[in-house]
DNA sequence: TATGAATGAGGTTTCATTCAT
DNA sequence: TATGAATGAAACCTCATTCAT
C-alpha cells in the first residue's frame, strides 16, 4: 500500500482506456479491407499497436470483436441525422438537400461508410448483427427520408407515386457510393468511369428531386389531362 | 493410346464435360453466400456432388476457382444488353424502360446478381479480377445507358445536366438491389422495409425518367409560381 | 472363337511384353533422380508412355514396384564379374586391373550405378530390399575382389595386412563414383573438383596396387631393417 | 512495450533460444534416416518435443528447414581441419595420418556424417544447397588433402602421378563410410562384411600411403626380379 | 488390356486461442 | 495489464489407388 498508488501509472492508464477504441478502429479498417474471415486477429492487434494476447483481454473472441465493431460504429451518424431532420424547416426540397448533403458527406467520409460494406459482406455469416443494423440504422434512416418526402407531398411540393420506392431511389446510390469507396475505389480500379462522390451526390439529388417535383397545375391546355412524363 | 477408340468412354466423358460448370455454379453460390475466405473448398466440392480431390482435377487452386467463377458468370448478360440496346427504336424513354426492365430482370434473377456481391467483397483481395470486371461489365453497361441518355437528349426527350451522374442514378439502385438480394434479403432480415424488386425497378425508372424529362417550353411565365425546385 | 485369334494383336502383344521392362526402367530413373517418396507413380507411368492405371496392372503398389526395380537391375553385372574373374589367368595385378576396369566401366555406365544410389537412399525405409542387395551384390562382389587379392598374396605378388580393408579401399571409391554420377554430377554441381571417372579408376587402381605390391626382398643393406613407408 | 521490462520472460526466452537447435537436430536425424520427402514435418516437431505449429514459428516451411539443417551442420568440422593441417609439422605421412584420423573420427561420429548422406539423397531435388556444400565443404576438404600431398611430394616423401585422383582415393572411402553408417549399418544389414570404421580408416590410410610413398633409388638392378607391378 | 476420372487419407501450413511469465 | 511462445483443430492441397468404361 504505497501512499500514491491510487492511479499507479497514468500513462498506461490512459493507454488502457484508449485500447478498446484503438482496437475497434483497427478491426473496422481491416475487416472492411479484407473481410472478416480473411483478417487474422494478430493483424488487428498489430495495427492497434498491441500484441495478440492483449486483443483477447478486451474481446473474448474474433467474432465478438466483429459484433463490437458493428455496434461501435453504427448508430452515431444516424442519430444526428434524425435530429437535424426534425429541427429543419423551410421548403422540403431545400431542407432535404441540405440535410442529405451534410449528413451523407459525414457518413461517406467517416467510418460508417465502411460499415455499409462490412454489413453486406458479413450478414449472411452473422445474421444477428444484421437485425441490429436494420433496426438501428436502416429503418431510422429510411424513416427520416420518407418522413421528409411525405412532408413535401403534404405541402404540395412533391408528387410521388410510391414513397418507399422513392426513398430507395434516393438513398441506394448514396449507400453504393460508400460501398464503392471501400471496394473498387480503394484499389484504384475503374478510374475511367469514376466520378467525384460529392459532385455525384448533388447531381443525383437534383435529378431525383426533379423527378419528384410537383408539376405546375397544367396551365390550361384545353383537355384537362396533365402532360405527364414519358415512361 | 488404344488403337481404335476415338471416344473411349462416352459416359465419363459427359460427366467430365459437365463438371466444370457444376463446380462453378456451386462455387458461385457458396462464395456469394459466405465469402471466398469463409468457404471451404470441400464445401464447394460437396455442393457439386463430388469429392475434395475432384475439384482439384478441374481447378488448380481455390483462388483460380474464384477467378474462373468470375469469368464464367460475368459478361454474358451484358452482351445481350448491348445488342438489344442497339436494335431498339422509338421514344427513348420507352426504349430504355423496356430494355432496362428486361435486361435487369434477367440479371437480378440470374447468377450475375451474385457476381455483383462477389466483386464488391473480393476486389480488394484480388484486384486483378476487378480490372477485368470493370472492363468487361461495368464500362460496357455504363456505355449502353449513357448512349441511350444521349440519344434522348439529341431527340429532345431528355434534359440532363451530367450524363455520367444520371447513369449512376439509374443503375446504382439496380445494382444494390442485386447485392441486397444476396445479403440481407437472403437471410430474411429487414422485411419491414423490403420492397418487391421488380415493382421497385419500375417505380425507380419512372421517377428517374421524370427527373430527366424535357420540360414543355414554359407556356408563359404568367403566375408567380416557381417552376422547378431549389438545388 | 475366330480362327486366327490365338494372337489377336501382335503389335499390342509386343507392347504388352515390353511393358514391365519399360516401366522398370522409367521407375529406376525417377527413383534415382528424385527418391522413392518424392516420385509420383503417375510420373513413372508417363515416363514409360502409359497411363497411371496401366502401371497398376503390372505392379500391385508403388512399393512393390520399387522392389521389382531393385531385383531387376541388381544382380546381372555381378554375375558376369564372377565368371570373368574365375576365367582369367596371369599376374594377379594385371588380371584385377583388366577385370575391374571392364566390370566397373559397365556398371558405371549402366543402370546398376543408379541402384547404388537407390539402395543408399532407401534401405532404411525398406530394409528387406537391403538384405537381398547385400546377399546378391555386395557379398559376391566383395568375394570376387578378396579372392583375387588372396590369390595375389599366395603368388607372392601382394603384401596386404587386412584383406577386407583392402577390398573396401579398392571398391569404395568406385561405388562412390557411381553415386556421385547420380547426385552431384547429374545436376552439374562441383565441376571444379570433378574428375573423369574412367581416368580416375585407372589412377586409383594404380595407386592401390602399388600400395599392395610386394616389396623386393630387401637386397642386402647391412642392418636387416627394411626402409618401409612412414605411417 | 511494457515500460520497465528489458527481459520480460527469461524462462520462455531460454526455451525460445534453444528451440531452433533442437529442431535442427531432430530434423537432421529424421531427414537422414527417412529422407526429406518421407519425413513428415509433424515427426520433426514431435522428435524435438514440440507441436506441429511450433515448428512453423521457427522455420517458414519444410524446405527452409532442410536448408537450415544443411547450413547448420555443414562447415564446422572442415574449418577445424584446415587449421590443424596448417599448424602441423613433421614427416607428411605422419602429419596426414594424424590429421585425417582425428578429423575424420570427429566427422564420422558427429552429425556431419549424416549430412553426407543427406546431400547425396537431396541434391537433385534442391540443387542450390549442393552449390553451397561444394563450396564450403567439398572444395576446402579437397584442398587440405591435396595441399598435404603436394607438400609430401615437395619433400621427396611421396611419388604421385595425379594428385587429384589420389585425394579421391584417400577421401572417398572415408566419405562412403559416413554414408554407410547412416544407411546399411543403421539398419543392421550386411554385418557379414562390415568392418570397424576406425580400424578400416587406419588400414586404408596405411595402404594408400604405401601406394604414394617414394621408392628408394633402386639400389642397383643386380638380380633379374622385376621391381614393381604391372598397371 | 488400357484409360483416366474419381476418391479420400494424409501431408503441409495457418491461425484463433490459451497461458506462463 | 501485456506479452508472445505454444498449441492443435482445421484449412488447403496431393497423390496412391480404384474402377467403370
Amino acid at each position: 500500500m504505497p501512499p500514491f498508488s491510487s492511479d499507479p501509472c497514468p500513462f498506461r492508464r490512459r493507454r488502457k482506456d484508449a485500447r478498446p477504441a484503438e482496437l475497434l478502429e483497427a478491426a473496422l479498417a481491416l475487416f472492411v479491407e479484407k473481410g472478416f474471415a480473411a483478417t487474422r486477429s494478430e493483424e488487428v492487434a498489430r495495427a492497434a499497436g498491441v500484441s495478440k494476447g492483449t486483443l483477447y483481454l478486451y474481446f473474448p473472441s474474433k467474432e465478438e470483436l466483429l459484433k463490437a465493431v458493428i455496434q461501435h460504429f453504427m448508430g452515431t451518424e444516424i442519430e444526428t441525422g434524425i435530429q437535424e431532420a426534425a429541427a429543419a424547416d423551410g421548403p422540403v426540397a431545400e431542407v432535404m438537400e441540405t440535410l442529405l448533403v451534410n449528413w451523407w458527406t459525414r457518413i461517406y467520409e467517416g467510418p460508417a461508410s465502411g460499415v455499409f460494406k462490412l454489413m453486406i459482406t458479413e450478414v449472411r455469416n452473422f445474421p444477428d448483427i444484421g437485425e441490429f443494423w436494420v433496426e438501428r440504422v436502416v429503418a431510422p434512416g429510411h424513416a427520416i427520408v420518407s418522413g421528409l418526402i411525405r412532408r413535401g407531398i403534404d405541402r404540395g411540393e412533391f408528387e410521388v407515386d410510391d414513397v418507399d420506392s422513392a426513398v430507395h431511389s434516393i438513398l441506394m446510390p448514396l449507400i453504393l457510393e460508400c460501398v464503392h469507396k471501400h471496394s473498387f475505389m480503394a484499389c484504384g480500379i475503374g478510374k475511367e468511369i469514376e466520378i467525384d462522390p460529392i459532385a455525384f451526390m448533388h447531381a443525383h439529388l437534383k435529378l431525383v428531386f426533379r423527378g419528384m417535383a410537383a408539376r405546375p397545375p397544367a396551365p390550361a391546355p384545353a383537355g384537362g389531362r396533365k402532360a405527364g412524363q414519358a415512361a
